[in-house]
RNA sequence: GCGCCCGUAGCUCAGCUGGAUAGAGCACCAGCCUCCGACGCUGGGGGUCGGGGGUUCGAAUCCCUCCGGGCGCGCCA
């Protein structure tokens, strides 16, 4: 709704500029917002207060003079001007009936809008290594890199969603003989137990399966245990395998899928290795010292230069990283998004600089990256602490199990993801009103019901006569839900600007709060039928809006609870 | 010590690129089911937006500084 207001402002200031009121080279930074307070209108511009430096002119003045410039326009009802110089617009019910409209023709499209259209944009997210079960931190970062991916979908992207790991580095040698111990039959604690190795109790299932010699499939690849605990190779190749297939089912539980999954050992196959080595040494932002080769990063920003190459001839971990984000430059996406946890974050700097270095022309800005902070998990009021080492661990399978995987997605992504956060598993399994997703997933769920009410009662509904006699809602609680629906499209674009899909989930809880006020104010199921078509078009609008916004965040839209 | 994130009601958190009297949920108090599902609705109390400066018509929002949390600062990933 605001594309139209914008064009109408837009055109004032020309017919000012031509005018002479304002000087044709004024800056026209100003914002059109939706005004807080009813009284105030529905969207409100502070034009005339930015413009008034440069017009050398009192606010009020001009907008006053801004006002009486505005072209005509059916959607306007009125405009005030109040405050400092605020210019409040007041759109006429047509307006917001005619939005209504959209949301029922454009269904499943509703909100959708063309802000990255076409971009060939490639998510990645969760890039566990496998080297064990995921944790909630994974699960929050699946949640926000799958919602980010849906969100630049609706905007028109053509997007990819990658998982990238780690299948060669130090951990996995560490997992493969950890795995191996295990199946010697050594635990932790023993005395040969290796010192680094991961002491979950996952390893020995691993190691069973192994000498069972079951046969593991994932990705395209299946891989049979060989059952000698001599062959370290193998037990690699098993537990790779292994904990990848369950990796991938915790996240398939969770509703969160990939495209690809790109292997770090490629990299070192491919070629692209020994490409951004030497692509390096090219354009001349390396030397060598005390026999390792490094990366001059301090041109680019960072606080102290990093080796790439280490004095043994090996690589460390951060060349690989170049080398994975100039892949995905190469293969074409001109847009990267990389879902990182926060704890990671020293390390963007040295990756942007190594693809500046590279002299290619990558953009300064690529990859985008968008972090999580560490999420704490709370159960009977106690901190249960996560570690990989101890036994106390709460996987992201346990929460789905526990919690539900509604509960737990809508949870991992109402926060900002820059902000830590406290997951309350008492919380999250109460179905009360302590828990907003059911609270929203009830508003869908009671529309529904209300439709097979209106069957059972051998009623139909008409959308084109309901639609048509919009007119007749003109009630307060009518009218806000109006404005809550019409609102959609601006909060999508807004999340999907600003990759925060949390705004989604705050939206969505104020929807159908707006819905359920409504729905105890006025029957739906009356005997006029205008007002009923009427009503029902309202609320199938409103229920249209809340699936797609669910949709959004990858939580399901039940037609009953 | 340096870098990044954060500090808003008792608790968990929103507050969009600065805007008009600071919001929501929970908790607490008081009401609402002969009525389309009460997993719901209505009303009420509750805040020096961590402290202090600055920028300007206007700051929770931007800048500086201090205090208090978290996470990073390896020839580990």
């Amino acid at each position: 709704m605001k594309a139209p207001l914008i064009s109408l402002i837009e055109q004032a200031l020309a017919n000012l500029r031509n005018a002479g009121t304002l000087p044709g080279d004024a800056a026209t930074a100003y914002v059109l917002e939706r005004a807080k307070n009813r009284e105030h209108g529905d969207f409100a511009t502070n034009v005339a207060l930015a413009l008034a430096k440069p017009a050398r002119s009192n606010p009020r003045a001009l907008a006053q003079a801004l006002v009486a410039a505005l072209p005509q326009n059916t959607l306007l009802q009125k405009v005030d001007i109040a405050g400092p110089g605020f210019i409040n617009f007041f759109l006429s019910p047509v307006a917001y009936h005619e939005e209504m409209r959209h949301a029922l023709d454009q269904g499943p499209r509703y909100g959708s809008n063309r802000l990255a259209a076409g971009r060939k944009t490639v998510v990645e997210y969760v890039s566990a290594n496998p080297t064990g079960p995921l944790h909630i931190g994974h699960g929050r970062a699946g949640a926000v890199g799958d919602s980010i991916a849906r969100l630049l979908t609706v905007s028109g992207a053509d997007v990819a969603r990658e998982f990238y790991y780690n299948d060669a580095g130090v951990q996995i040698e560490n997992l493969a003989r950890s795995t191996q111990a295990r199946a010697r039959g050594c635990k932790p604690g023993d005395a040969d137990w290796p010192a680094d190795a991961y002491n979950g109790d996952y390893i020995g299932d691993v190691a069973q399966a192994y000498l069972r010699g079951d046969s593991v499939a994932f990705e395209n690849h299946v891989v049979a245990g060989a059952k000698n605990p001599d062959d370290l190779d193998a037990i690699r190749q098993f537990a790779v395998a292994y904990l990848r297939r369950e990796q991938n089912a915790d996240l398939a539980a969770f509703g969160v899928k990939f495209d690809n999954y790109y292997l770090e050992s490629s990299l070192y196959q491919d070629g692209k290795v020994e490409e951004t080595v030497r692509e390096l040494i090219k354009h001349g932002h390396t030397y060598e010292d005390g026999g390792a080769l490094w990366l001059r990063t301090t041109d680019f920003g960072d606080d102290k230069d990093r080796v790439m190459r280490k004095s043994d001839g090996t690589f460390t971990y951060f060349l690989p990283d170049v080398a994975y984000h100039l892949a995905k430059w190469q293969r074409g996406y001109t847009r990267a998004i990389t879902e990182l946890g926060a704890d990671h974050h020293g390390s963007l700097m040295r990756v942007k600089a190594g693809l500046q270095a590279l002299g290619t022309g990558i953009p300064k800005d690529y990859p985008e990256y968008v972090l999580h902070q560490m999420v704490t998990v709370m159960r009977g009021g106690e901190e249960v602490k996560l570690s990989k080492r101890a036994g106390s661990y709460v996987t992201l399978r346990d929460l789905i199990d526990e919690v539900g995987r509604d509960a737990t997605r809508y949870f991992l992504i109402a926060r900002k993801s820059d902000s830590q956060m406290v997951f309350d598993i008492d919380l999250a399994r109460s179905q009360s009103n302590d828990n907003p997703v059911y609270y929203i997933q009830y508003a869908h769920a009671r529309v529904c019901s209300v439709l097979r009410q209106l069957d059972e009662r051998g009623l139909r509904w008409d959308r084109a006569n309901g639609l048509a006699k919009l007119a007749q809602l003109d009630g307060e609680h009518e009218t806000a839900l109006m404005v809550e629906i019409s609102r959609y499209p601006e909060v999508v674009e807004a999340a999907a600007t600003s990759l925060e899909p949390h705004l989604i989930a705050s939206y969505l809880r104020e929807l159908a709060q707006a819905l359920h006020t409504y729905y105890h104010a006025h029957q739906f199921l009356v005997d006029d039928v205008d007002v009923r078509d009427a009503r029902i078009a309202l609320a199938v609008a409103a229920r249209q809006t809340i699936a797609n916004g669910l949709d959004l965040l990858g939580v399901s839209a039940p037609e009953q609870m």
